[in-house]
DNA sequence: TTGCCACTTTGATCTGGGTCAAAGATTAAA
DNA sequence: TTTAATCTTTGACCCAGATCAAAGTGGCAA
């Protein structure tokens, strides 16, 4: 039986990578049984660069996962202020089962691949198979302490801290993606524009240039061209943002 | 069959008023069922206004709910500067199944009383009983969404548009609970200092106190004492909150 | 009823980050 | 290779809210 199985379990991970949801520490026959079903109702959908994948307000057809590529969810007021509430990278999950209209937008930072699931067909298995419910739990339990730290950043941090601890987080997602532990000397493009950052921090673009560009002159941080950069000194970087420790931060 | 575990969910639910988690639409035979093993492991725990619940880093032996009173959930960094990150009041969750240790502390405002279930039966039984993890999660998308909304206030709006928005949900909360619409005259408790309102809105108590007395010589509210408010012109609070409609803001 | 303590208000001043403006850089299209 | 469009940097100035300081208020314990 096991054996049976066991083929579908990495064709369906090779197949789509993360999805449906981050992979934990489950039993093999269990997982198995939950992405087959899920592996029914899947279907992928790829975004350009700065499209829209889902606008505040529209009617949720699907759920899904992040497979590639990054996307950002956000709030705007009428008058034009923006705020990012959450930084979507693969493995992240998209849409909200139960929730039939859109709350957030959710727009295509870089070129993204998505892993979709008809949402009611989702919300079906979701009662059926309990370790797939579990393990929705528990991701949304996590991205849940991940928002409360990021209030924070918003609600008590000033710009040098804030920008700190955005360059914390993208490094450590980017390295978890490829298993390596953050250190000096790490590299990553921040797939974001000033000011899209600006929006995830609560600050303007100006402002948000202007820190980087300290950071640089400090010596924590150098640029390659606009968007690559290398961390100089890591433990700085982590004094810089004001945590305590070596950052107990979620995501 | 129904009759004979009907008069449980009563008892349970007047007991302990909402614990364990939210009431939502579900078939009142599982609920029954939920309610009944809960039952078991259940305890209550007063504390007074003040009192720490959880300090960050505690071992948490229990998750629960809040019955009465109101808590903060709050990170503090080294250097004093606090933020809140959650009003709890009646019904709200306490605690995260499968973390073992606090992220957060909780704080009783006022006397607060919680309805305790010791974390690791309650972790089996949110496997053993599926409805369970159905709500938590149901609960869990909820608070997320909450949060994220509350980013915006953080990241995004002016002091006064921030002590509207903090006004207008501790009055759509209070009336939750009295089943109350929102309507002009509403009148309510702030169980909260000044200074645990500046926490929450990222201010300072100062500028909290110029933005009460200011809404208050505007005719949007009106005081009796420090914490009484009443809201004359609901409509104008709403506009002062800087959000576009009526407020589908979740909490 | 007095005195204390915690909370709140009010005033004066300062400053971090916003705003406005303009000039680089980079990429892509024509 | 020029033109255009987008993104980024930099400078000058300003203001909302922080900070510092002091006085006002109310509840309650002795």
């Amino acid at each position: 039986m096991y054996q049976t199985v066991k083929p579908k379990i990495d064709s369906v991970q090779s197949d789509c990578g993360v999805c449906p949801i981050k992979r934990r520490a489950v039993c093999a026959y269990c997982e198995a049984q939950d992405l087959a079903e899920l592996e029914k109702i899947k279907s992928y959908k790829t975004y350009a660069p700065g499209e829209m994948i889902i606008w505040t307000g529209d009617d949720m057809r699907f759920v899904g996962s992040i497979v590639s590529g990054v996307a950002s969810l956000s709030q705007t007021m009428e008058d034009g202020r923006r705020q990012m509430v959450g930084l979507l990278l693969p493995s992240d999950f998209v849409g909200r089962p139960g929730r039939a209209k859109a709350v957030f937008d959710v727009e295509a930072a870089t070129e993204v691949t998505i892993c979709r699931f008809d949402r009611k067909p989702f919300e079906k298995l979701l009662v059926k198979l309990p370790h797939l419910s579990g393990r929705m739990l528990e991701m949304s339990l996590d991205e849940l302490d991940a928002a409360r730290e990021w209030m924070l950043v918003l609600g008590r941090k000033n710009a040098r801290e804030k920008i700190a601890s955005l360059l914390s987080i993208i490094a450590r997602r980017e390295g978890e993606l490829h298993k390596k532990p953050l250190l000096d000397g790490a590299e990553f493009d921040i797939k974001l524009t000033r000011e899209a950052m600006a929006d995830y921090l609560g600050l303007t673009l100006e402002t948000v240039s202007r820190q980087i560009n300290a950071l640089k002159k400090d010596g924590v941080i150098s640029l390659q061209g606009k968007r690559h950069v290398k961390i100089c000194d890591c433990a700085r970087l982590m004094m810089e943002t004001g945590d305590d420790d070596d950052g107990g931060m979620v995501i």
